[in-house]
Parts: C-alpha cells; structure tokens; sequence
DNA sequence: ATGTAATTGTTTTAATTAGTACAAAATAAT
DNA sequence: ATTATTTTGTACTAATTAAAACAATTACAT
C-alpha cells in the first residue's frame, strides 16, 4: 500500500493517459473532419459487410442511444447507409457506402501508422505486459461491480 | 510485434478499462446524487481552502469551458461557492459550502475504501508497476503530440 | 396459439466534452 | 505611460455520453 498517497494516483494516471491518447488519435483525424467516434465507426465497418447496431456498438463501445446520434451524422455525411435486416424485423444493418469505403481506404493505413508510431520504442514484450495489466485491473473493477449487483459479466466474448 | 491484429488492441483495453472504472465509481456517486465530475470537484476542494479555476481543471483534468457548467451546477445545489480573488482581478475562488464540507466529511473515507478495493489483490509492486506503465504510455503519447506541433509539454508541475 | 418476457433501435433529457470567440484584468515591451 | 500580449473565466455551439421510456419485433413458456 502507498500509504502517502489519500487518492489512488494510478487511476488518475488512468484518465490522463486516456485523454492524451484520445487526443493524439484526434489529431488524426480531425484532418478528415471527423470525430474520434465517427472514425471508429468507419474502421470497425471497414473490411466487413456491414453490421447490426448492437454488434457496432459491442466493438467500440458505444451505447445504442449514442450510436443512433453518431451513424446519423455519418449518413448525412454520405459516408454510411442503414438497410433492414431480412432476417430480424428489429435490426438494421449499417454499411459503408462506396464514399465511407474510399475514406477508409484512403486513410487507414496511415492512421494505423500514426497510431502504431506510438509504440516504435516499446518490445513486443512490453506491449504483451502493458495489455496484460490493463486486463487484469479491467477485470478486477468488473468483478466487483457484479459482486455489487449480481449481475451476470458484461463482457462481450470475442 | 503483435502480427495478428491490425489495430493495437492495447488501446482498446485501455478505453474499456478506463470505461469500466468510470462505471465502477459513479455507481458509488450516483447514492449521492451526484456525477462522478460533480464529486471529483467536491473531493478535490475537500482539505482545500478552495482554489482557482485554474488550478481545479488542472487537478481534475477538466477543461475551464467545461468547469464552468460543473461548477455552476455545483453552485445550485448549494455545495460550492465562487469568490472573488482578492489579489487577481480575473480569477474566481471556488470553495466548498458548509453543506458542501459536510457532503465531503460523510461521504469521503466510504468513497476511498469502495475505489481502493480494486486494489485488494495487488501487491504494492503490482501498483506501482500498472502506474509506471500508465506514465510510460502517457509520456510516449504526449511526446509524440509535441513532436507534431511544435508545442512545449502540457504538464503540470505537480 | 397465446400471453409473457426479452431484444433492438429510437427518442428524449440532462450532463459532460472540446473548441472558439469573447470581455476583463494582469503582464510585458517599448 | 502606452501599447501589445497573455491570462482568466464565461458564453456559445456541436458532438458525445448514459439513462430511461418507448414501439416494434422476436423468443419463450405453457
């Protein structure tokens, strides 16, 4: 226990490493005027044949009522298409159109870079602990909150 | 290097771990009727003779446009005060209330066991080792952001 | 089959967020 | 002293966020 300190400063730590990655990925992308939300929808649909809104939002992590805002401004930008599911009366299926696949042709590779840049001076086995780590707390604050409410895991199994 | 996945699924992590952190501990702020920024800012101000805007975004990590709506709410539940500085014309005090210091009193040591027993499980080593990793990630990022634009570091001193 | 429960996406509301522009005050420069 | 620059907090806008209520549909139980 660090007994000097009154607040855990790892979590703090936690917000501000967040945010300074939310801000370099950002800088990114503003430059194809989109938001850090809209560009992740892009890139999860990108090299798939569209998904359900639930799926979408297991894969970025976005709730459904936020997802409905975010792919609405993606297709009034042209970027992006909802069809009906044939096989579920509920579900619609979002899609890149031919402009959403070009942006991302386009752009990913060097957004992967961009990202990828951050990692230039970490060992493969560096990145393995930091990803462990992170698993671990990930899990441990999840566990508790369902100890809190016995609820069943959230987790989403792919 | 990770061969297998084509987008650093560490990142990923990090936002769901951080996601579920946040969830974590509003369902413990939410009994007191208020937001986990909202209480951020009470258990900053707590053991403080208040402090300037300034001062709290940069503890909280708040931006001072946003500030000025979470304290403005703050301030209508009667738990925060702003005072006029007397030694700068542009800045504002803000301060805890008696209601407020009272909120603090009660609530605070029951916040701080509920966040610390994320950390039941970990050794002291296991700690510092999560936050030295954090601090990493987070200066790589923040370097990496400077790299770009030129611009000095944005941390804070403290 | 019929009624109950669960799922899917939308709508609405309140709050947070960053960014920009702005006004007032302090600081620096000359 | 006067001007220019910087700093501090506010106002405003657009987007994201979670949560709750809702309608339509599907799945389930009997």
């Amino acid at each position: 226990m660090n007994s000097t300190s009154t607040f855990p400063s790892v979590l703090r730590e936690l917000l501000r490493t967040h945010q300074a990655f939310l801000a370099y990925a950002a800088s990114h992308v503003c430059t194809l005027d989109l938001t850090l939300p809209q560009y992740d929808i892009i890139i999860t649909l990108g090299d798939s044949n569209g998904m359900t809104f639930k799926k979408l939002g297991e894969k970025t992590l976005i709730t459904k009522g936020t997802l409905t805002g975010v792919i609405g401004r993606l297709e009034d930008k042209g970027l992006v298409q909802r069809v009906a599911s044939e096989t579920d009366g509920r579900s619609q299926i979002v899609k890149l159109t031919a402009a959403g696949e070009d942006v991302y042709q386009r752009s990913f590779p060097e957004h992967l870079s961009f990202i990828n840049r951050i990692f230039d001076d970490y060992s493969p086995e560096d990145i393995v602990n930091l990803e462990d780590s992170l698993k671990r707390l990930h899990k441990t604050v999840t566990a508790l909150r369902n100890n809190e409410s016995g609820m069943p895991s959230d987790e989403t199994d792919q």
